[in-house]
DNA sequence: TGAGGGCAGTGACTTTTGTTGCGGAATGGC
DNA sequence: GCCATTCCGCAACAAAAGTCACTGCCCTCA
């Protein structure tokens, strides 16, 4: 693994290269193939977990069995940081959704860190406080659109990171995979899914999804407002 | 306003009282009535606000006039932290729930105070880590509770913060605000907590919600799991 | 004091969401 | 290439949530 990735994260982009020497120094690496878990809810806390390369999802799981991803964490993200900052057990599930590796820095470590570099706690407070916003978004997402909302507005946000420029944008995920994001159940998903075909907002061929109208799409969730 | 109410923020609690006084300087304290709002979603960020009495509700609205709560703030408790440390917009709307008086801390001067006191910043992660917490918690309630699960849970907490060790639990709240707060409409909350009435696990007099059996409260949340 | 405003209660109805139960297609491992 | 597993499509049904319309009850305040 190639130190020059720590320049990727954010915690540690303004420290000159010595230091990263030595922060790379306390990771530990750890290889997980797809679908393996990496962290469980409940557990207690290891420390803070870095994606170098791979994605991974956050998620609770209902007793029922029925999922809810929090957040898709891909190469450079950060994910844990709850429990480390607050003392209090893991708050939700981690598993790859690829094969994935990812660096683990122990709670201890990461206090002497924060002690010697303090641009390591702005960089932190940074990224938390842009965590803080997406969850707030999901949080009026889930309670003030409807499924067909979320899952157009879910769409349109995918292909904003995927294609900005706009244009055609073909989506691989499974129909399981994205009632978990949007919250709601597999069998809903494709039944939206197909209203959004006959609407003319998006085409499915094969299980892959693209989008070929982005106004309808936004027109969609415009009116998908409870 | 006594200087001493710093010591109750946890950004704050770990200064000297030198430095608690230099703190106190920067400040600008403004004092709004019920029902008036603080900040407006989307307005440019003033700074970091503190509670120092009274109550606020942070929420977003639909187009439609739907209303979902994400947090409320008492004494000690800050918001606008996102913006703040992500440089962003004002991601939500903050209202005032009882006559309240906070304080305004402007980005920049904030920053200083990160310079000048690390404690400060640490203090910081270990809030914004905490807010996560519960934001994690209220998506996945959101997306795996019955609404009927929601409120019973709700009630659960709020008689948790108000009488720990249990006993009977009054509860003063309308019902537009409780349905803001569990993410749904006024009506279905009529008609849930008539339910929950009627399976024994409170009772209601002249819109005064009354707990009387924790246990089976309990025992809906945990049935409510989709 | 009476008129208006906000809050609560409720029945009837609609819409949305969730569930069940299939069959069939695709895909990945052997 | 073949078999098992996972994924997808869809219809019909059930349940949950949302909406509407209207009533009555305090309050408060002009």
């Amino acid at each position: 693994m190639d130190w020059k990735f720590f320049r990727l994260v954010p915690y540690f982009r303004d420290l000159d290269e010595a230091a990263l020497r030595d922060v790379q120094q306390r990771f530990r690496v750890i290889s997980v193939g797809r679908g393996e878990p990496i962290q469980g809810e409940g557990e207690p806390c290891y420390g803070l977990y870095i994606v170098v390369s791979g994605l991974v999802k956050v998620f609770r799981m209902s007793p029922e069995g029925r999922e809810q991803v929090v957040a898709t964490m891909g190469p450079g993200e950060t994910f844990n940081d709850v429990p480390v900052f607050d003392g209090g057990p893991t708050p939700a599930n981690v598993v790859a959704l690829e094969p994935t590796t990812v660096v683990l820095l122990s709670t201890a470590e990461l206090r002497q860190l924060i002690m010697r570099y303090p641009q390591v706690a702005n960089g932190m407070l940074g990224i938390l406080a842009a965590r803080l916003r997406s969850l707030v978004t999901l949080v009026s997402d889930l309670a003030l659109l409807s499924v067909e909302g979320r899952i157009a507005k879910f769409l349109l946000t995918y292909a904003e990171g995927v294609a900005p420029q706009g244009g055609v944008v073909g989506l691989r995920l499974t129909q399981q995979d994205l009632a978990a994001l949007v919250g709601t159940a597999r069998e809903v998903v494709a039944r939206e899914l197909r209203r959004l075909e006959e609407s003319g907002a998006l085409r499915r061929d094969a299980g892959i999804i693209t989008i070929v109208d982005r106004e309808r799409l936004q027109e969609v969730v415009s009116g998908a407002f409870k």
